[in-house]
RNA sequence: GCCAGCUUAGCUCAGUGGUAGAGCAGUUGAUUUGUAAUCAACCGGUCAUCGGUUCAAGUCCGAUAGCUGGCUCCA
């Protein structure tokens, strides 16, 4: 049997789904179905709506169709007959697809069994070859992805060469659903969100709040450590500021309604750039004290579409991990290969060792003298360039202001995510006028970075719940050690053992509770604790504890100071 | 915001228009346990909220809120 790339099977299969709604809805009209990065989907427009029921029933039909084997036939016909082909059947959608295809390339059409489409192809030849396909889920979907075009129904499915590839995948999915932020949050009792606060707004518990302090607290030092300063802004500030800034007339959609204090108008702020730059202008600046990195956690507020909230990684109220680099123009290349830099390292201490850059270019419409976005570009490019890594260009693709690179980085189960960005800006230098004296001892206008490594606090601990499955590293975890004494003879022996690991700084409990040995590891297990010690009569009577690691399983009797010693270098190699 | 679906105990979920349930969790007691679940009793509910249909609504209808999957958006 001959074989075909993924996305030909892929869409081949879309045909063979289309084919299967049109028996068993025949008055539907058909968009397009294309293969995706997953799998592949089609979009309807229909009377009925789509049930999981109904996906198994199209699935049966499917199965039917691939076993009668219909061939793929490609025909070409002429604009005028492809009107009158489609016009005929009232697929007004396809009729506005035909209108995209520019004049002089071929109009063709490719049929199977009893479904005719307008489509690019190419195909497999036979509906037997679409190899081993499922459907996954429907959705709403608006026409051509525009807002006030009518909502579609589309039916997300996938496909593989084999049935074994495909159940790979679901196995995969599944895997990913173990592992969704949300699940693990509430089971390991990280953070929740309330209906009376409202959604998009998260509640951090205990636990999760631990970790969180904990690896902010990594954050700051290592900002230090690299030449960073770090500073503090207020959450809200006079509309003045937002209508400077260009935020009033850009974003004002996405901040919240303003509050009356004293009779002016204040709004909770949507990002941090602005009170830095206020900072930046409390004094003349010298292009000596060039440059300047300024960092901040700070918590922004933005109004996100009910529809697009997501646990951690959409809400309405975010922190993020921001810093402002403000430098002189010789200065942008070292800076910037610098932020890229300790982007990296900063992902390597949370195990993410693929990182991918994209570089995005000026778009038509923006801000910004040429020449400044040529050095900013270059500086960009030679930063990833150094980092040997390997780049896509997005081009056109730059925000308004200037110039960006954005990093995706890759998770233990292969899933990328969007994180650290940094972006040159050539539009809040401007609007509020910053400048340096230079060594002429002239005014010159700074260049201005804006970055963020982890993206915002939010999302980033929701990737690393998924990354880690909940088994966050030891020097996260909130809780590295639980003591189990075997019966309450051995609780003297686990405060003793107890006291000594915390004295030594680690983070350890007890499980006093009179459940067996059995039922209490199975909790520890459950809570993701990394060691666990037993004591029973045997380990209380020469002062250790059997040891049970979370990544080494058994690893036999250790005592408080030899356990301490092993959790500590677990810690410095942030593992 | 839009389309669709969902919302029953802290969690996971049963429940023909006719007396609200189970398992886990929690509490209490018994048990003293050797590496993934000891036993028992008890507690726990305005069936998301509000309104309607009906002799009777968890169940049917409507509105609202929240959640889920997508679409759009993401400075």
């Amino acid at each position: 049997m001959a074989s075909f790339p993924l996305e030909t099977i892929r869409h081949s299969v879309s045909h063979v789904m289309a084919c299967a709604v049109q028996e068993l809805f025949p008055e539907t009209k058909f968009d397009i179905g294309p293969s995706t990065a997953d799998g592949f989907y089609y979009d309807f427009d229909m009377e009925a709506r789509l049930s999981p029921e109904d996906l198994e029933k199209i699935e049966t039909v499917m199965a039917r169709i691939a076993s009668e084997d219909h061939a793929f036939e490609y025909f070409e016909l002429t604009r005028e007959e492809a009107e009158k082909l489609l016009g005929e059947k009232g697929q007004q959608y396809k009729l506005e697809r035909l209108k995209d295809i520019p004049s002089g390339e071929k109009i063709s059409f490719y049929k199977s069994g009893g479904f005719t489409d307008l489509c690019r192809g190419p195909h497999v030849e036979k509906t037997s070859q679409v190899g081993a396909f499922k459907l996954l889920s429907v959705a709403g979907s608006y026409f051509r992805g525009k807002e006030d075009n009518p909502m579609l129904q589309r039916i997300y499915g996938t496909a593989f060469p084999s049935k074994k590839e495909l159940d790979a995948y679901l196995k995969q999915l599944e895997e990913a659903k173990k592992r969704d932020h949300r699940k693990l949050g509430r089971e390991l009792d990280l953070f929740s969100s309330a209906d009376q606060v409202g959604p998009g707004l998260i509640l951090w518990h205990p636990k999760g709040a631990f970790i969180r302090n904990t690896f902010e607290t990594f954050w700051k030092e290592e900002h230090y450590k690299n030449g960073y300063e770090l500073v503090n802004t207020p959450h809200i500030g006079r509309s003045d500021l937002w209508h400077t800034s260009g935020h009033l007339d850009f974003y004002k959609d996405a901040m919240y309604s303003p509050m009356d204090i004293d009779g002016n108008d204040y709004f909770v702020k949507p990002m941090n750039c602005p009170f830095h730059i206020q900072i930046y202008k409390t004094k003349l600046r010298s292009y000596r004290e060039l440059p300047l990195r300024w960092a901040e956690l700070g918590t922004v507020y933005r109004y996100e579409k009910s529809g697009v909230l997501h646990g951690l990684l959409r809400v309405r109220g975010f922190t993020q991990d921001d810093a402002h680099i403000i430098c002189t123009p010789e200065q942008i290349e070292s800076e910037i290969s610098e932020v890229l830099q300790f982007s990296l390292s900063m992902w390597k201490a949370f195990g993410f060792k693929d990182v991918k850059p994209y570089l995005a270019t000026r778009p038509e419409k923006s801000v910004g003298e040429e020449s400044r976005w040529t050095q900013a570009l270059e500086s960009l490019r030679k930063a990833v360039e150094k980092a040997g890594l390997e780049c896509e260009v997005d081009e056109g693709g730059g925000a308004f202001y200037g110039p960006k690179i954005d990093l995706k980085v890759r998770d233990a189960i292969g899933r990328e995510w969007q994180t650290t960005t940094i972006q040159f800006d050539f539009n809040l230098p401007e609007r509020f006028d910053m400048t340096y004296i230079g060594e002429d001892g002239q005014k010159h206008r700074p260049y201005m970075v804006h970055r963020a490594l982890l993206g915002s606090i939010e999302r980033f601990f929701g990737i690393l719940v998924e990354h880690y499955a909940g088994a966050f590293p030891v020097w996260l975890c909130p809780e590295q050690l639980r003591i189990l004494p075997i019966t309450e003879k051995q609780h003297d022996a686990a405060c003793a053992y107890l006291k000594a690991l915390k004295s030594k700084g680690i983070r350890a409990e007890m499980d006093l509770r009179s459940e067996t040995v059995g039922s209490r590891i199975k909790d520890a297990r459950n809570d993701r604790i990394p060691y666990i010690a037993v004591i029973g009569e045997r380990e209380a009577s020469v002062g250790t504890a059997a040891i049970r690691s979370r990544r080494e399983g058994q690893i036999g009797e250790l005592d408080s100071w030899g356990l301490a010693e092993k959790i500590v270098s677990d810690i410095d190699n942030k593992i």
